[in-house]
DNA sequence: ATGAAAGCGCTAACAG
DNA sequence: CTGTTAGCGCTTTCAT
């Protein structure tokens, strides 16, 4: 007697079609669907026609996850921002996105809402799912962070800011020398009594320290300075502004750290009739495209967010693909765009 | 003689640490360590205890890929916006991502740049990694992406709009009714002779329907309208206006597509002397944070776009996670939030 | 509370 | 150009 059929193999029906299935209906093997998809050039034009007739007809959707664990790589990049609801950054995703969808890689997002901790939890999250690339925002990272990233062996881009000891791609520019450059042209212009309205985070307070120093060495005396929680609104820079001008000397030239809490000192400079450049020159940080239309049209520095996150992405590719001789350091610059608030 | 060794088994070199080296070095079996992540309280506390040790020792992360493949959850939730570079989605994203955050849940991010066949590509895309759940913008879809979705078996949550006939689940409000309200709002005020600036989106020119019908049922005449290129700049509304003041009968009332259009829109007529809201009122839309500080302050429609994100990821958590009996539909509605602009 | 065996759906390696 | 075989590193099922 021949022995019991064997028990069922699979543990749930298969309701979705699988590569095997759609080999079945070609008439070929699994490997070669898989090349249909991967590598159609090796592959006869009609096998391949064959193929893609069957996928078509069995509407087959591609498991990249069994791909992605028996190739070893995802296709997937993960950026990490302190929030997406900044022009700011969200400047730098959509270039990075841009730059990653011509080459078929899916994009990650994770928020850190400006908390050190949250970073490394993200990064373990992302090391975890074996993301092939991974975009940091800034330079300072939470404990572990870095060893993590290195032992993964994956590349790593960060960006928003420059590094004597990148962990390995930067593409940036220094804040701090923005932030003196702000200040050097501010004084240029004539302006004595500097103030400075920014964030909590990192990269604004290295502005803040670059504006200092620029004061410092001109012998134009104290800066003053309000720091805001971020994420900080332009309602909060107006409230900044008006402790600013309660002041016994108050400021004739201020430097804020974006474009928004620019605007919103411009528009409590509206409400107090505080004439803008005379008697209060505004200068603001991003260069938005609010600096160009507001009124007045705010002089501002721009850094190229966009362009940040499209090159990052390109240099990550460049790595993946495993081109060789990239650049690892791309420092972005910055420029002052002079238009009439300052 | 005893056979020869096999051949290597492993293709390549064992870098990584998996689940088995941690077993081994805990002194239990892989299976205890999986339940050591994912079921804790199914251990006994000396085991976890032991598990844990060996996982920090050896610094393992766990493959989340193999467990992907092998649970059929990838506990991650793709997200399709228009662009991530607009106050409005980044909201919504935003929402989402504290939603999932909580629940350990990832995000995939695309942007369709408007277009409706990148939607289409990117929702494959999405089904092929075996994402969870969806989060699309609108109700309006490309071909295929209905039947593809439908297909997957995933929940799915539409948001930005209402929908007679939604895919599964949805989180938005009439822009329709919210374009009647802003009319029949600013109609209420007296001001007859309406104009609109918006994009060219679905939802911006349903707003545009609803605010035509209520300037028609008023009897208030014909409704000027600018469709800006998406994605538009501030600096576009103020060209709009410009555009629009030149007419021969120019509006004294004009609702704008987002709050950015309308800060654009009020700093041209600050270059024009333009007097808002004596010569022309003005009324934004969303209400972002600009609304409340601009000079003067911005009549806006709130339509609360985070909020939106949060209850995406609530309804579509509450599907994962399998309790039953949830909502499907959740009309978030709008307000007029008046303030100085009319 | 713990373990053994089997398999998730795909691709790398090698062969032909 | 195409196929065979053997895993990728986990979790499921079922047993104890």
């Amino acid at each position: 007697m021949s022995p019991a059929p064997p028990p069922r193999k699979r543990r749930a029906p298969p309701d979705s079609v699988r590569m095997e299935d759609v080999a079945r209906a070609a008439g070929v093997s699994a490997i070669t669907v898989s090349r249909a998809l991967n590598a159609p050039d090796k592959l006869s034009p009609a096998t391949l026609r064959a193929v893609r007739a069957a996928i078509e007809r069995l509407r087959y959707v591609p498991n990249l996850t069994a791909g992605s664990l028996a190739s070893n790589r995802s296709r997937t990049v993960a950026v990490i921002v302190p929030t997406v609801n900044s022009s700011i950054f969200s400047d730098t995703i959509d270039g990075l996105a841009q730059a990653l969808a011509s080459h078929r890689y899916q994009l990650l997002l994770g928020q850190t809402n400006y908390r050190l901790e949250e970073e490394s939890a993200l990064v373990q999250a992302f090391l975890g799912r074996r993301v092939d690339g991974l975009v940091l925002t800034g330079v300072h990272h939470a404990r572990g962070v870095r060893s993590s990233i290195v032992r993964a062996g994956i590349p790593v881009v960060e960006t928003w800011d420059l590094s004597d000891r990148p962990i390995h791609l930067l593409v940036g520019f220094s804040n701090h020398a923005a932030g003196f450059a702000a200040g050097h042209y501010l004084l240029g212009k004539g302006h004595t009594r500097l103030a400075y309205i920014g964030g909590t985070d990192d990269r604004s307070i290295a502005r803040l320290q670059g504006f200092r120093e620029a004061a410092r060495e001109a012998g134009a005396g104290e800066v003053a300075s309000v720091q805001l929680a971020v994420p900080a609104s332009p309602a909060d820079a107006a409230a900044a502004l008006a402790e600013l001008m309660g002041a016994a000397a108050p400021p004739r030239a201020l430097f804020c750290s974006n474009d928004m809490l620019a605007a919103g000192a411009l528009f409590e400079c509206a409400r107090r009739r505080i004439a803008v450049p005379r008697d209060l020159a505004i200068m603001g940080f991003a260069d938005l495209p609010i600096a160009a239309s507001i009124e007045p049209r705010l002089t501002s520095m721009q850094v190229r967010a966009g362009e940040m996150g499209l090159r990052a992405g390109q240099m990550l590719l460049a790595h993946l693909e495993g081109k060789d001789a990239h650049e690892r350091i791309a420092n972005l610059g910055f420029s002052v765009v002079e238009r009439d608030s300052a």
